[in-house]
DNA sequence: CCTACCGATCGGTAGG
DNA sequence: CCTACCGATCGGTAGG
């Protein structure tokens, strides 16, 4: 792994425990092995390294979007229930990096974070046409508010990070499976 | 108001904003209009301040739950919405609180940070016991994970602070009923 | 609640 | 990738 490679992947640790402005430089050197100064060779600022975190997650999750609606034909609930399994899929074999992205984000300065919002929102709204279809289809129920159902959707896929153990006995298939069915069947008979 | 309240408001609103580290002590005089120093009259140190908002929030939470429930004879489902909509009320009408009650407990040291990871599991844990008794009563679905599905509901009402808008045109209850049914009743048909 | 102050630490640069 | 360094800012204290 190169040395970039390290520091960002020790970068994405430190941000996720101690927030991006509580992890020190030094402290991220020190992770690493090298000298404070040293990575400014790698990365032109601190800044730099948290839009690099933020948008290659991003990035992933678009690359899923894509995959997901290049299959055509399918109901809306199979798209839906597609799109959730990357995404869960995503968060889990990135955990520090969805920490980062669903807290740290907002510590970028302009023109970035505007950006980042532009993505988050698009991403956002992928799921609610998705749900709005479905509405039409009469694949879900139409008395549903998609927007609203899109972003409850994501903040549960999202929180994930913050429960998720790696060590634990639930595989990515059991959380998908289950967190799948809470949130299209929903708990009740 | 007191200068004490303006403070601990102040706070809420820049630990929100800039993280509980990224916000300074000076910014927090500033906003209040006082000296720096003037802030070690009222709060021994930012981490009091912090650890103040945090289970301030935290007993909003528990009172809520012994309301809910002194109530007895309630089905799972009645009993699961009533703490659903009043945790999702306590979000609303405390919305900076929430984004330091979320994302900021982290900061807090010991013994104050396990206080408050006991006392978040207790509430989490309310969640599923309501829902395990509504699958032995037949109210919910028994192929359900109980515990996964308490804290994926609440990663959901928890996520209210990231989009709420006070001037939109949702109230509570708009939203409270939409993820209710979303939570509950699923989105599909 | 203020003035005056302090040691520590921060992100970042110069020059090699 | 390192040594040496810098201005700025931090949380907090003393004394009033």
């Amino acid at each position: 792994m190169s040395t970039k490679t390290a520091i960002k992947s020790q970068a994405k640790r430190l941000f996720k425990e101690q927030g991006y402005i509580g992890a020190s430089m030094r402290e991220l050197a020190d992770a690493v092995g090298i000298e404070g100064a040293s990575l400014y060779y790698h990365f032109k600022s601190k800044e730099v390294l948290l839009s690099d975190i933020c948008f290659e997650l991003s990035d992933q999750f678009f690359s899923s979007l894509h995959a997901v609606s290049s299959v055509g034909g399918q109901t809306a609930d199979v798209t839906l229930s597609n799109a959730m399994r990357n995404h869960i899929k995503i968060v889990v074999d990135n955990i520090d990096a969805s920490a980062v992205f669903v807290n740290e984000w907002r510590m970028m300065s302009e023109p970035a974070k505007s950006e980042f919002k532009r993505a988050r929102r698009k991403y956002e709204v992928f799921f609610k046409d998705v749900i709005e279809n479905g509405i039409q289809e009469g694949t879900f129920r139409k008395d549903i508010n998609a927007d609203l159902a899109a972003i409850t959707i994501l903040s549960a896929l999202n929180g994930i990070y913050t429960w998720y153990n790696p060590d634990g006995d639930l595989s990515v298939e059991d959380i998908s499976t289950h967190l799948e069915n809470t949130l299209l069947n929903g708990i009740k008979h």
